[in-house]
DNA sequence: GTTATTTATGCAAGCGCTTACATTCATATG
DNA sequence: CATATGAATGTAAGCGCTTGCATAAATAAC
């Protein structure tokens, strides 16, 4: 099949400047150490034959191969999307490549693709969240291929991580939401199995709630993937309860952004007859009408600090260390007051 | 470095079960050539061991890697994560993985990649859009490595190509625009070069507006990134000319949500004031307010299709064939009439 | 029971690269 | 001028896997 004997070698390029395949190499990996006429002439060939240097080979003699992946729930959640692009940026600056895989929030295949590209050579990993079977981790670490968690912070962990703390925003935010008078509050989550991001923002939730004198079993709760769809059609089921809450917290921008076009299309006010919220700040809560009250993380500064420190963590052997990053409510118009 | 020795290899695990690598690898390739017995020894050695093929070494010997590489503008526009999300599904499904790195709409960045991509070993390459270097066409064919553009449709290019005809599509809004009594026209495009796709739906604007009878010259034209803010600030300079347009026709989708976001602050109404269409049909099309009048281009299809397309020109070695896909308007509500 | 087939496994030659070590050559030192 | 030093290059041993071919064992055919 692909027998093509035209695809050049190291082997064509050594004969074609008439040297050794090792100055070629040489003058490919570090050319500091390669006389300026000889490499002119070895540069001169490669570029004549066109040569580009098979990776494979050239990661199985080097045992490095420049590469870092990620795997990611899915692809179709701008904030993935742009916390990579971040990420990805920083590490071509650094000379690094970045291989993207997407596992649609599905643990099985997190784990095949995780395995795919330790296959593959990575140098290190970027894994979103810590909630994944520990014989993962036990895997990398015998593959001495170093993991960043991010968009998860916790120092309690042994692997390091890169993100903000879940739980602690989101109650936050519901602390607004309470002090705003709302008493009936109702929750659309994302699903929680393998996620701990989701199951700290109910967390939070409950943690504020609670403080507050509330009763927990009062919270609303609905589990459901992060679609704009599913987002709607919580939000119906929650509106057709006996007692409507007046404001519902949602996991995600994307949830609630679906709960926010289904009120509308109830022909509901937000905020007047009811609230709603959001988590993650993405371009669409400055978008939509009215605009999503939210929590706004910093994607972009986590992609790019997750790429400088899994280099190091890569290139130093170290351990690495877990970096907290700062959130902020943004407070717009979604979330109203109730008049006592 | 990573010299930990501990990484079992084929060979480990060959002398684990007291048999050859051969068998070990046929156990793994082709069960069937394996006595059920033997097999049995091989993969509880495996199992034990834990031990993943090394992919580099796997792809020098085979000279296959079952993995397909993709290169797109940006994981930031919902449109090409929603195709990849579904084309990555489909190469699953049948067996390969998916590389996917991003230009930033860069032609010296995608050629960097495409090579990376290629040294990789991948088996086939996803491209979007045709207008790139020639050499690269070269470089690819020299390698023997099958290339599909996406995103757009041609039959009059070597390189087969799956999409829908830009222009056309283009220019058939463009006609609902006139029909609705629009006369004045501005166009918010992105960046033309290197980028066919945006200069072919400017092309059909014109083709629409010429055979209508209207001058071209009184098109007003501006380019920009495909970002919300750009559209938005291109919107504030469009609207700030003696004879405001009555309709704005944007590049895409983002553009338009930009362009309405910024209409909205302006306290002008859509499509009252002004009529603006996009390009796309992402989500937030039909969340934005007023719901956005767009091209719907069908992109989860075109993902899978393209994967079916690509694999069968891997492995059949066959030119493959371009296939064009069928778009539709979307009239909402964004776009309405001039009152004569 | 012998020979021809088929099936299961082993042997060993690469695949294209990097790099420790060896060699050569030019320059500096005494 | 002989020798030590260092820079530039070459030699060749792998890296971990697949696969054509050879061999051995089991089965079928006569």
């Amino acid at each position: 099949m692909r027998t093509n004997r035209s695809v050049p070698t190291l082997d064509d390029v050594a004969k074609s400047a008439g040297v050794s395949t090792a100055t070629v190499s040489r003058c490919l990996n570090s050319p500091d150490r390669v006389v300026k006429s000889t490499r002119e002439r070895v540069m001169n060939a490669v570029e004549e034959l066109g040569y580009t240097p098979n990776f494979g080979a050239r990661a199985m003699a080097a045992k490095r191969t420049f590469t870092i992946g990620a795997i990611i729930p899915t692809m179709e959640n701008a904030i993935f999307a742009r916390g990579l692009q971040a990420f990805q940026e920083e590490l071509h600056e650094r000379g690094y490549t970045l291989l993207v895989s997407s596992s649609a929030y599905r643990p099985e295949v997190e784990e095949e693709q995780i395995r795919a590209l330790v296959a593959r050579g990575a140098d290190g990993l970027l894994l979103i969240g810590y909630d994944r079977d520990p014989a993962i981790y036990r895997y990398l670490e015998s593959r001495n291929v170093p993991a960043l968690v991010a968009w998860v912070f916790s120092d309690e962990n042994k692997q390091p991580s890169i993100g903000f703390d879940n739980r602690a925003s989101m109650s936050a935010l519901a602390q607004k939401v309470i002090d705003f008078g709302h008493r009936r509050i109702a929750v659309i989550s994302g699903i929680t199995k393998g996620n701990d991001r989701a199951s700290q923002r109910i967390l939070g939730i409950k943690d504020t709630v609670l403080a507050s004198g509330l009763s927990v079993d009062a919270l609303t709760i609905i589990e459901t993937p992060y679609e704009i769809e599913a987002g709607a059609e919580a939000f119906d089921q929650l509106m057709s309860a006996d007692l409507r809450p007046t404001a519902v917290m949602c996991g995600n921008d994307v949830l609630a952004v679906g709960a926010l076009r289904r009120a509308r299309e109830m022909g509901m006010n937000v905020p007047k007859d009811v609230s709603i919220t959001g988590f993650d700040d993405i371009e669409l809560a400055r978008i939509v009408t009215p605009t999503l009250t939210t929590v706004h993380v910093p994607h972009r500064e986590m992609g790019w600090k997750a790429a400088i420190e899994l280099i190091e963590m890569v290139e130093k052997r170290s351990a690495g260390t877990s970096v907290e990053l700062q959130v902020s409510l943004e407070m717009r118009e979604s979330l109203g007051r109730i008049e006592s």
